[in-house]
DNA sequence: AGCGCTTTGTGCACCCGTTCACAAGCGGCG
DNA sequence: CGCCGCTTGTGAACGGGTGCACAAAGCGCT
């Protein structure tokens, strides 16, 4: 153990990653919930409804601190508020997409975004074709005024969805320009200073991992030595 | 902790789950070597180029067996290929897009889906206005001969892509039809049967776990223009 | 008011994954 | 032909995450 290590766990930035990676999703079940009226809720419907173990989902909100009451539940409308406190939510974040080709255009009218305090500020490409034209009630604009619109709008986080080719160079121009946080949804390795964080979007990954699991399933009607075919095979979620 | 009956099982189903998420990484790098004419390549030069340590590379690619001269490096081509086949990319998987709205188009136009030994078979949808249109090559076929599409082209993997509202239906419909692996788009938990792998892909979760981490670094730091490093800031980079 | 039922919050043990460090193995060079 | 340097493969320590089981703590009913 590291005493002097400075992450004081009851902070925020004490949230374990695998802990962060869920809250999105209660977040999402509990914004239903609250549409539909319900006050309250138990960690164990909770749980269930979002996929995940009560116990583990009781820990992931201890976490954020002690709100629920014993014998009752989560009052759902204040473990929202305190959840989206906590994704730091309640603040409003620029969002710019580069590459408007058929991944942007699907990026730019997801309605995702808008719903938790993301605007898609700027929707930039390098193809002068595309520049000028309305993309969901937003012009493109063109790369070249990439640092510009960064600064203009106080763009935080950064989209790429650009050909792999120019994947690199985009984001080396987005981290020059400031930005700290960039969703790479181009399939190349991105490197960048440890000061920035980025996640990764790969549909051809997620594939193959579904590949890898349906031949180990084939594989298993025949006859597999062992532990044939363990069926702890849960429902998996995974993401970046 | 097989090193008597090692060689000949092979082991497929006992790659972790870490590791076979990593793979499909190594091999988009090792496809770009062999392109480029690279016919051998070290761990420390193989793990750099795919972002992640070398200690860890070794002990992935150990997971599927000894390939690898000692002092050397690894064939890229004998690589290539015993990843394909541990990932069980040698055989041939038919993929059906249900939803053919924004993403389900860019789906449906994604190259990485072909190269890899995958192959969209069909494009569904609900939407009587797009029944018979056609995108990337393709018709669009209607929901309702869903069960037929999948027994004629024997789909193996369905990918959801449509609202959150028809997800959860779509899949069940999916899975009766005897689909066992999901790739679900859709912003919704699917509850499935254990013997069904689901894979998401969440864009807005991302961005939200994205968001966290932003709020975190503003807050810490508050203005630290010189690129000293803090005391834990350990943005570790991508995660699979 | 007190009691018992319900549900939270958490200490603990286990397991998976990561990292370190090094012995084993192979090729090349003298 | 034998030695040396390079690289793989892996045993072992470490850390984070998960699940279990239970004590603490409200609420409603009597």
């Amino acid at each position: 153990m590291s005493p002097s290590d400075g992450a004081r766990s009851g902070r925020r930035g004490g949230i374990p990653e695998a802990t962060v990676a869920r809250l999105p999703v209660y977040l999402r079940v509990l914004g239903a919930l609250a549409d539909g009226g319900v006050p309250t809720i138990s960690s164990d419907a909770l749980a269930a409804a979002a996929g995940v173990g009560s116990a583990k989902l009781r820990k992931d909100l201890s976490h954020l601190g002690s709100y629920g009451t014993r014998g009752v539940g989560y009052d759902v409308e204040y473990l929202v508020y305190q959840i989206s406190r906590a994704l730091g939510l309640t603040q409003h974040y620029c969002v710019a997409i580069i590459g408007v080709g058929n991944l942007g255009h699907a990026l730019a009218n997801y309605a995702g975004f808008a719903t938790r305090g993301f605007e898609v500020a700027a929707l930039i490409d390098a193809d002068t074709r595309l520049v000028g034209q309305r993309v969901a009630g937003m012009e493109i604009r063109h790369l070249d005024d990439l640092e510009e619109i960064v600064a203009t709008h106080g763009v935080s986080i950064g989209v790429i969805a650009t050909p792999a080719a120019a994947a690199q160079e985009v984001c080396d121009r987005l981290v020059a320009c400031g930005v700290t946080s960039v969703l790479n949804f181009a399939p190349t390795v991105l490197s960048v200073p440890d000061t920035v964080d980025v996640r990764k979007v790969d549909l051809s990954i997620e594939l193959q991992i579904l590949a890898f699991h349906e031949q180990r399933k084939a594989a298993g009607g025949g006859r597999t030595p062992g532990a044939a075919v363990p069926d702890d095979v849960r429902s998996a979620a995974v993401s970046a």
